[in-house]
DNA sequence: ATTGCTTATTCGCATAAACGGATATACAAT
DNA sequence: ATTGTATATCCGTTTATGCGAATAAGCAAT
């Protein structure tokens, strides 16, 4: 990992949006995402690869689900970029409604 | 702006190295970030042309140099995190060799 | 006006990246 | 075994991005 390649993962709108999500929350399965995003549900799992290839999140297959979290090993420089990233973003769009639909999402009953 | 092209702006080798350069001078003509990221002139200006596109940076001719330095109207929230994000890498490389490479090259008379 | 220096832009090319639809795989339940 | 659900990957296409070489433009001095 370099902080190139760092910003390039970044620098697309879903890995964002849901870096942000993983932020807010322990962990997520696909079809979260697909539902609060509004995205089909390649384009999710291919970003979760480039996510997971980066060394960012990891996986964790639960019967059907695989549910994603923020790699909780992630080297303690990257974490700290990772979320005071995310914490600035959290004042702007997408991602202030992104964060209120998670919490109606989960207060429904999630997937 | 929006954070994703905040961060796609962030995502080159280029890019970076020459904004973690001025966030530790005044500023920069184009020459002297030919000289410290050893990069053909092209590359430099084009480079300069999306900073100033995303309004990162702004240049001020003097003579027949271009001098650039960071927006200083930049808004607090973009300025905020390009400067903690600049903060973190300043320990890894090539960030390292840039730094001691604009000193050196300071000492020298610049260009 | 010509020369010399610095910077900006154009050009064609090559590579990377994102996309949706379709298909394949994995698992659970019948 | 078959069906249903969830996820991953493949496919062909399109768009974006970076590159160096070459050219243009801007400025200062002769």
């Amino acid at each position: 990992m370099n902080a190139t390649d760092f910003f390039k993962t970044l620098s697309d709108a879903t890995r964002l949006r849901c870096l942000f999500l993983l932020s807010h929350c322990k962990s997520l399965c696909v079809c979260d995402f697909m539902e609060i995003l509004q995205a089909p549900q390649s384009r999710i799992s291919r970003h979760f690869k480039y996510l997971r290839d980066a060394g960012l999140v990891v996986d964790e297959r639960k019967d059907q689900w695989v549910h994603y979290r923020l790699n909780p090993d992630l080297a303690a420089e990257w974490r700290d970029m990772l979320l005071q990233n995310m914490n600035h973003v959290a004042e702007q769009q997408p991602f202030v409604d992104d964060l209120a639909r998670l919490k109606v999402y989960q207060e429904s009953g999630c997937c």
